[in-house]
DNA sequence: GTCTATACAATGATAGAC
DNA sequence: GTCTATCATTGTATAGAC
């Protein structure tokens, strides 16, 4: 119960193991675990204790690695960020009409929230959290991100004919914004059953379709 | 510093005020000191001492009035759901065409949230916060509340040819409650600027009049 | 109902051996 | 790089006077 597994320390490693090569193995143990405490019990309430029992390691070793437990957030965050960033790189460049690029920038979202859930509820909920207590994290750095690259998109589309010049994109690029967060949202919180992939293309068509609103024919009093 | 104002306690106050008087004022000062630690802090890391030094009342009084730190976040919480069904309910009630009512319950939700940014995200953290650490509270009922009327919203105006039977209130009624949740994430974030009603109605607008989309003529390839 | 004073557990972080 | 052992602080909650 104390030292669970020394596979490398002991001599049943293969020799050409050098011992700093198990400092990546602590290191990702750590961050797994982080992860999985910061998500049941908050950044907060989350004790270093708990972290390294769960990672099979001992206080000193996330000190080392982190510093701080601020630390070992900051490094979770980080890594979210640079894949976060990524899908949105991806989502920027894929080729092809508006539509179909949004559609693949949310489906990889989809992908990226349904892979990560835990992660995912960690950083919204730093995002969202206190402003004392947690970190100083550059956060706004994921929606703006977000937002960008879908305006983005729907700019091209109305350069292109393919969506109405009449709405600005930051409107359009609003209410796409807000499926992206309903269904993050359905997917983060325990209690709700998540919308699948399928739901959220069947209301990104009725946006783009334009079947919402009046069927376009008798009209308001005025307007 | 450490009784700051015993207007009541001492021979200062009216002669006609009861010492049982007192009660409701500390437990009113409670709250609001609670809420805003909670709103600052969070839950996990607010601690009960700079509660009772900011309600200006001691830790005992706290024990008295709500049994535990956890029981004065349940107070809150339980105001503030009081407070938001009853505005579900008056949007439910409301007269008028489906657009009028939507226009109308997210005004209320808008003016709601902008007046009680604190409570807000408060309870937006709790909602989204850890499962472990924080009371077992009916956190699901203010979504459904809302998914509920917005839905029923849409189904009535479905029923008079208001909006397009095409849809299923269900997926319309994500998109509206997802334009709600943009911009009840704008109001709560510190860091970005909130957006005002007005932006609210246009887009709104834009998704009654069906101006999301292609301009109706130039048609998709198929479908 | 509200206070003073305190019990008692748990926390984040570190010193120093190896 | 990783361990054992420990520190100082802070937390929630309570007992008992008034």
């Amino acid at each position: 119960m104390d030292t669970p597994d020394h596979t490398a320390t002991t001599g049943l490693a293969p020799p050409d193991v050098a011992p700093a090569e198990l400092d990546p193995q602590t290191r990702a143990r750590l961050l797994r675990a982080a992860v999985c405490v910061f998500d049941r019990k908050g950044y907060a309430a989350a004790s270093v204790r708990e972290i390294v029992e769960i990672a099979g390691v001992t206080k000193p070793a996330l000190y080392y690695h982190f510093g701080s437990k601020e630390g070992v957030l900051t490094a979770v965050l980080q890594e979210a960020a640079r894949e976060f960033a990524a899908a949105m790189e991806r989502g920027l460049r894929r080729p092809g009409t508006a539509r179909e690029r949004l559609f693949g920038i949310c489906a990889d979202l989809h992908g990226l929230f349904q892979e990560h859930v835990p992660v995912v509820r960690v950083a919204h909920s730093v995002f969202f959290g206190p402003v004392e207590g947690a970190p100083q994290f550059d956060f706004s750095a994921f929606d703006r991100e977000m937002e960008l690259a879908v305006r983005q998109i729907v700019a091209d589309g109305q350069a292109t004919g393919e969506i109405t010049p009449c709405a600005s994109p930051a409107d359009i690029a609003l209410v796409i914004l807000g499926v992206i967060g309903v269904f993050a949202t359905r997917h983060m919180h325990n209690g709700m059953e998540p919308l699948d992939l399928e739901s959220m293309q069947r209301v990104l068509g009725l946006i783009f379709d334009g079947a919402l609103g009046a069927p376009r024919q008798q009209g308001e009093p005025r307007s």
